[in-house]
RNA sequence: GGGUGAUUAGCUCAGUUGGUAGAGCGUCUCGUUUACACCGAGAAAGUCGUGGGUUCGAAUCCUACAUCACCCACCA
């Protein structure tokens, strides 16, 4: 039955069947793991709802963070024993599919108006399926251990329900109305897009001054001249007394053949400074302008179209597009001798998110949801629902935690400013706008009305719409499951009930308003709570150098190749040790390529343990079990003896698991993996392990066994493959998966370990260190075995005999953890041996007599820069202690460590001393 | 214009509530120690961006400035 461990961790061979292993077992499914028993059905649960990747294409690296983070979290909270579920899903993300599916049909040389809505469409699905697919694969590859049986989709059967429900409430709430009003139109997408999805870049514009006419008698600057052809007015700051005379004057122009009627306007919001304080009002293309026209009761004339051309009416400029007409208006302006001047002006050009047209802003009928409305039931609007939620807590919710803590801050500012919500597009692909029209009639509903002659509206709903119901709507598993009751949503399924709110909403920071800020603003208006109780946000993942990753620039690194290179666990630790929540990371290939050495190591240092004849292992693992128990029980029994590394490991380790415990907790990552990795390979492995080799006490099997166990669970959130595959080989029937999360209480009962072992164990590594350390400078070869002696006389905060028989104890340490020293000696005499090289270490003096080996510059060298460092140490340690308001003020803790810290150092300065008279 | 973050060893970055600076990678030296050369031992390396302030004590708190990055708003 003996199974080989192979001398490196082969992990391409083992994670697609670990990940078939833990997928078949069912656990993934928490209603599995409770009907086993491995975890109880008691509140709280513990619940996730995976960011829901859009259907585009293939997983990037920021995914693949989402996926870690989550993973972690979920794996963790599984073997804690919470009921634990997190629900995979995908976005179909209207916008984006579509326009990937064009860019497709582009190089084919079709476009989607050839084929048809119906072919388009068909397509579009045809795509999006295997984009899930590949998604669905690229999240197993990552070890995600979501569950399965609940994936949701954003556009299926339940969420299109979900979608169209909670669309009714609203409209039968007033929230959503219809109405003409200005949108930011995207000319090649042919839709609409919300006020965040215009993304905004600096560029050079031309300001141009000009005249409408040689008879107005003024000029105005403006960077689109083409727009001017719309003006309806002229608006002036109240306060500039140039044009206080033409205030309230309408003036009948011909500009360029069209006919303007402009009204002279004030408004606070002009710049009297900016080009001749005067603005030239265009209603239909500018939001200030839209503001300043309301107030006013302007006529509004809609200049550009919907395809970015020149409305007809506008004489020869109609039919060109807007570009077009700006070059055919500026030079008829010269050409008439209207325009004054000319100049340069850095603004910021407006384009769409998802395909970097410039966009036009135009009034046009579309559908929003009203944000300021107050709702009867709730007394507030959903702006104020919202903005409570973070700020207070709404429903007797404490409140929506964001980490970190400033983006808080950017979640009210975003609120504040928020407009009401244009919700309707004109792309094909997504939920159609839930209302049906026959004649004058109207129908809203989740479907089409009976009768004949109802058409459905042709527009879809924007894709955060759905992705704003996600934390709810992925909790629905069959549509009899939610409806409407008395003008409320129902939802009556059992995961709503035991997960909702969900546990934490961790995402990446670049969707804080996008979706974050969306959800809790559907949520908190349909289901009258919040939709989740944390929020973690991820900086984005960039490049060695900083930018951005991305496919133009080459420099994007692509996950499934980096697993292939070097194994997911080190992918997963590489984008989770050495990084701070909300801060960006820059991720290097080596640095992924530094954790597949951990993971190596992990491997080795289990190998080590498990098949090390010593110990008794590599038997029968049944025989080894029993054996383990036994040796357990003697061990409790009081029949172990404990060295002092086996205190000294077993406090660390009990500090270990409680501090793991609690960073992840408080979702601190990075340093739960770095303080792991310190202890695994440091600690464990460099010293314990080594250690293991030269002692040998009845302790020590199980001490081994217990801390490998238990640092392969530490371990599996970050790196499941490796440690089940490791745990495999204890073959123990139940996956690491499910085993129960460590708690302290082993090595407490075990040993009744202290601080002070902590210490004693330092000093031994100490004087380890220091003869390493002096083998090393006088490159002694590693063959030649040498003499040391120890003096402690100069450490006065230890009982001679106390430290005299705490070094004698581990003398078997001393002389044989790679220090090769074939004779020890302690000394209380205070005295310097000659010829032999001295060095100073928690307050003992260890001298190693090496005769004429001594290099006399080099040593004098050392020793005063060392004299120097601890004569100033000493200074500044006795000035802090001399002064009053210190030891008045500081904690006795610190007063106590800064006096053990100067004894020390003082002890070090009387060897220094010695060591250096004898030089001279 | 408003705001946020960053500035710490050659590089990439950690640093919980103020107690006197850490890791990984890289560099240099040595090593075939029976788990691992994807290893081990040792070493070098930092005025914690700059100036001021609070404090017994500041990488950490306050303030001003500089550089970089990002977000939001305006942009006639």
């Amino acid at each position: 039955m003996k199974e080989k461990l192979p001398k490196n961790y082969v992990f391409q061979k083992t994670e697609d069947k670990i990940y078939q292993i833990w997928e078949g077992s069912g656990f993934f499914n928490p209603d599995q793991c409770v009907k086993k028993g491995i975890t109880k059905n008691k509140v709280p649960h513990y619940s996730i709802s995976m960011p829901p990747p859009n259907v585009t294409g293939k997983l990037h690296l920021g995914h693949a963070e989402v996926i870690t983070l989550e993973d972690i979290l979920i794996r963790y909270h599984r073997m804690k024993g919470d009921k634990t579920v997190w629900i995979p899903g995908t976005d179909h993300a209207s916008i984006a599919t579509q326009n990937k599916v064009e860019k497709l049909l582009k190089k084919e040389g079709l476009n989607r108006h050839k084929i048809g809505k119906k072919a388009f469409l068909k397509r579009v699905e045809k795509f999006a399926l295997e984009s899930h697919d590949n998604i669905v694969r690229q999240s197993k590859k990552m070890g995600a251990s979501c569950d399965w049986s609940r994936e949701a989709y954003t556009l299926d059967q339940i969420r299109h329900r979900v979608v169209n429900l909670v669309f009714k409430m609203m409209h039968a709430d007033g929230l959503i109305y219809r109405g003409e009003r200005l949108v930011n139109w995207c000319p090649r997408c042919a839709s609409t897009l919300a006020d965040d999805e215009v993304e905004y870049k600096e560029q050079k514009a031309k300001l141009y001054t000009f005249r409408y006419a040689k008879s107005f008698p003024f000029a105005i600057a403006t960077t689109r001249p083409e727009t001017k052809l719309g003006d309806t007015a002229v608006a002036v700051n109240p306060k500039d007394k140039r044009y206080q005379k033409y205030v309230g004057k309408t003036f009948k122009v011909n500009f360029l053949g069209t006919a303007l009627n402009l009204k002279v306007v004030t408004d606070r919001e002009v710049n009297p400074r900016f080009g001749t304080g005067a603005l030239g009002v265009t209603p239909s293309h500018s939001h200030d302008d839209w503001k300043i026209a309301e107030a006013n009761k302007l006529k509004i004339v809609k200049v550009i179209d919907e395809k970015g051309n020149i409305r007809t009416g506008f004489g020869k400029y109609s039919g060109l597009n807007a570009a077009k007409a700006r070059e055919e208006v500026t030079k008829d302006l010269k050409a008439t001798g209207l325009l004054e001047k000319e100049e340069i002006l850095a603004n910021s050009l407006s384009l769409c998110y998802r395909c970097n047209t410039p966009i036009e802003v135009l009034p046009s009928l579309q559908w929003f949801i009203n944000v300021n409305k107050k709702i009867r039931r709730y007394g507030r609007s959903i702006k104020e629902l919202s903005t409570e939620a973070v700020k207070v807590g709404v429903f007797g919710r404490k409140k929506i935690r964001i980490i970190p803590k400033r983006f808080e801050k950017e979640y009210f500012r975003w609120m504040e400013n928020l407009r009401d919500w244009c919700i309707s597009r004109q792309i094909w692909f997504g939920h159609r706008v839930p209302v049906w029209c026959k004649g004058k009639r109207i129908y809203c509903g989740v479907q089409a009305p009976k009768g004949t002659g109802w058409k459905q509206e042709e527009d879809t709903l924007d894709t955060w719409f759905s992705s704003g119901l996600w934390t709810f709507s992925s909790l629905v598993q069959k549509p009899k499951q939610i409806k409407i009751q008395k003008g409320r949503l129902v939802i009556d399924s059992q995961d709503f009930k035991d997960y909702h709110p969900t546990s934490v909403l961790e995402t990446g920071y670049d969707l804080i308003f996008f979706w974050v800020a969306r959800m809790i603003l559907m949520t908190t208006y349909a289901v009258r709570d919040i939709p989740f109780w944390d929020v973690y946000l991820h900086g984005m993942v960039r490049d060695d150098k900083g930018q951005k990753m991305s496919k133009s620039l080459g420099n994007a690194l692509d996950p499934l190749t980096m697993i292939e290179k070097y194994g997911t666990d080190a992918v997963r630790l590489s984008l989770v040790v050495g990084s701070a929540p909300g801060n960006d990371q820059n991720l290097s290939e080596e640095k992924i390529a530094g954790f597949r050495r951990f993971t190596n190591k992990l491997w080795n240092i289990a190998r080590f343990v498990i098949t090390s004849q010593k110990f008794g292992l590599g038997e029968d693992p049944a025989l080894k079990n029993n054996l383990r128990v036994y040796r357990l029980r003697q061990a409790l029994g009081g029949q172990a003896s404990f060295s002092l590394s086996d205190l000294w490991i077993l406090h660390k380790m009990k500090k270990l698991v409680g501090e793991i415990t609690g960073d992840l907790e408080k979702y601190r990552f990075s340093q739960a993996g770095e303080k792991l990795r310190e202890f695994t390979w440091n600690d464990f492995a460099d010293w314990y392990l080594e250690i293991s080799k030269i002692e040998n006490n009845s302790a020590k099997i199980i001490i081994l066994d217990q801390i490998l166990r238990d640092l392969l669970k530490l371990w599996h959130p970050f790196t499941p493959f490796v440690t089940e595959k490791i745990w495999e080989s204890f073959r123990q029937g139940k996956l690491l998966m499910v085993e129960r999360w460590p708690t302290g209480d082993f090595y407490k009962k075990l040993t009744g370990a202290s601080q002070t072992d902590l210490i004693n164990f330092e000093l031994i590594k100490n004087i380890i260190e220091a003869i390493r350390s002096v083998r090393a400078d006088y490159k002694i070869e590693p063959r030649r075995k040498i003499r040391v002696i120890i003096d402690i006389k100069n450490r006065p905060d230890y009982a001679g005999t106390a430290t005299y028989s705490l070094i004698e104890s581990q003398s078997d340490l001393i002389k044989n953890l790679h220090t090769g020293v074939k004779s020890l000696a302690i000394t209380e005499s205070g005295q310097k041996i000659r010829k032999a090289i001295c060095r100073a270490t928690g307050g003992v003096m260890i001298q190693i007599p090496l005769g004429g080996l001594i290099d006399r510059k080099k040593e004098i060298a050392r020793c005063r820069k060392e004299k120097t460092t601890l004569e100033n140490q000493i200074k500044n340690l006795k000035k802090t202690l001399r002064n009053k308001n210190f030891l008045q003020k500081a904690p006795p803790t610190v007063i106590e460590k800064q006096k053990s810290v100067l004894i020390k150092a003082q002890a070090e300065l009387k060897t220094i001393t010695k060591q250096l008279t004898e030089l001279y």
